[in-house]
RNA sequence: CGCGGGGUAGAGCAGUUGGCAGCUCGCCAGGCCCAUAACCUGGAGGUCGUCGGUUCGAAUCCGACCCCCGCAA
C-alpha cells in the first residue's frame, strides 16, 4: 500500500510517524511552501518540512493543488491512501478520486467542531471531553463518514497548546489502528449525524479581547486557556496592552468591585476581582516585553492592593 | 530594506537643563513575636548590552554593532 501524506504543522508530525510505522510505503509528503513570518517576515519552512529534511523523506511543497502538473504528479505515484493531518488547505475534489482511501485526522469528536479550530473551541466552551476522529474526506468540509473515533478528557487546567500536543500524541495510535484496518480490509465508516454538526470557526486576534470588569472569572480563564498559543488574549491595564498567559480560578469569593487588585502573592500570582468572583493571574506579557509573573508585573508598575486595574 | 518596543543589582521597574546609580520584591544577618509568608533594624549584590565619539565629566548626547520581545500570519 502506498501513502501520500498531506500536512504542514507540528500536529501533523505524529500522524506522519504513524504512517512511517505502519509498514506501508510513503510515496510522498505534501506540504505548503515556506510562509513569510516572524520578525522581519523571514521565510520559514513548515515544521513538517524540517522533519522530512532530517529524515530524508520525499517531500514536495505545493503552493496550490489546483494545478494540472501537481495532479499529474500525484496520479503518477499511484497512491492507495491519502492521509491528511492539519494540511491547512482544502484538497480539491478532483484529487479525492485518486486514491482508494482518504483519511483525515481531525482533532475533535465529529460531527462536533467541524472547521479550522477544533482544538480551541471545546476549551472555550468549557467542554470536558474531546477526541480524535479519522474520517473520509468528502467535498463538504469535515463531513465525510467516520471510520474511527476515540475520546480524551480535557483537564480543568489544560490549555489549547497542551491539548494540541496531547491530541497529536493520541492521534498516532488511532491512525495506526485505522491503517491496520485498511491493511486487513476491515475499514468501515458510518455517516456523520448532520443534525448534531457544529462549527469551530477560525480564530482571530479579536477573539482574544478580555475585560476584567465585564467578564466572569471563568469566562476569562477559558479564553486564556483556549487561545494559547495563538491568537492569545489581551486586556488593557492602565492603558497598557497586556497579554494574559496563565490564569487560575481560586475557590474563594470576594465582594470587591470588578477590577480591584486583591492580593499580590509571594509565589507570583495576583488575585483580581472580576464580574463574579476572583481570578488569579499567574503570568502575563506586557506589549513589547517578555513574559513575566503577574506579581513582577504588578510590582514593576508599583500597583498597590485595592487599585482598580 | 514590512511596522514597533526594549537591554540599569537575582526579578520587575524609575532615572533629561549631562554632575555621588535609585524604588519595590527577593537574598543574607540580627530583632520583635506563642508563631509567621507580617513588622522593625542593618547588610551584600551594578563592567548601566558592546565598541567607539563629543565632554572637565555620559545610564543620560552622537554613531556603529550584538541580543531580547511585540505586531503582522
Amino acid at each position: 500500500m502506498k501513502i501520500v501524506f498531506f500536512g504542514s504543522d507540528v500536529f501533523s508530525i505524529k500522524a506522519l510517524e504513524a504512517c512511517l510505522h505502519s509498514g506501508m510505503e510513503l510515496s510522498r509528503v505534501v506540504t505548503t511552501p515556506p510562509q513569510k513570518k516572524g520578525r522581519g517576515l523571514k521565510l520559514e519552512p513548515s515544521e513538517i518540512f524540517d522533519y522530512c529534511q532530517a529524515k530524508k523523506l520525499p517531500i514536495a511543497e505545493y503552493s496550490t493543488l489546483r494545478d494540472a502538473r501537481v495532479v499529474q504528479e500525484l496520479v503518477a505515484l499511484r497512491p492507495d491512501i491519502f492521509v491528511v493531518a492539519s494540511y491547512g488547505k482544502l484538497i480539491p475534489a478532483s484529487l479525492l478520486e485518486i486514491p482508494k482511501y482518504r483519511l483525515n485526522v481531525h482533532p475533535s469528536l465529529l460531527p462536533k467542531y467541524r472547521g479550522a479550530a477544533p482544538i480551541h473551541w471545546p476549551i472555550l466552551n468549557g467542554d470536558t471531553v474531546t477526541g480524535v476522529s479519522i474520517i473520509d474526506i468528502a467535498e463538504k468540509l469535515d463531513a465525510g463518514c467516520i471510520y474511527y473515533q476515540e475520546r480524551i478528557m480535557i483537564g480543568p487546567r489544560t490549555d489549547a497548546a497542551q491539548l494540541a500536543s496531547e491530541l497529536a500524541r493520541f492521534s498516532y495510535g488511532i491512525l495506526k489502528k485505522v491503517l491496520t484496518q485498511v491493511t486487513e480490509g476491515k475499514l468501515r465508516g458510518v455517516p456523520q449525524n448532520e443534525a448534531e454538526a457544529t462549527l469551530a470557526p477560525q480564530l482571530s486576534k479579536q477573539d482574544g479581547a478580555l475585560s476584567l470588569t465585564t467578564m466572569t472569572a471563568e469566562a476569562i480563564d477559558r479564553k486564556v486557556r483556549g487561545l494559547q498559543p495563538w491568537p492569545g488574549t489581551y486586556c488593557f491595564i492602565k492603558g497598557e496592552r497586556i497579554a494574559l498567559l496563565e490564569t487560575d480560578l481560586p475557590a474563594t469569593a470576594t465582594t470587591e468591585k470588578p477590577g480591584a487588585l486583591l492580593t499580590i502573592e509571594k509565589e507570583g500570582g495576583v488575585q483580581v476581582a472580576t464580574l463574579d468572583g476572583i481570578l488569579k493571574i499567574l503570568r502575563v506579557k506586557p506589549e513589547g516585553k517578555k513574559a513575566m509573573t503577574a506579581a513582577d508585573f504588578a510590582r514593576g508598575r508599583h500597583f498597590v492592593i485595592g487599585v482598580t486595574l
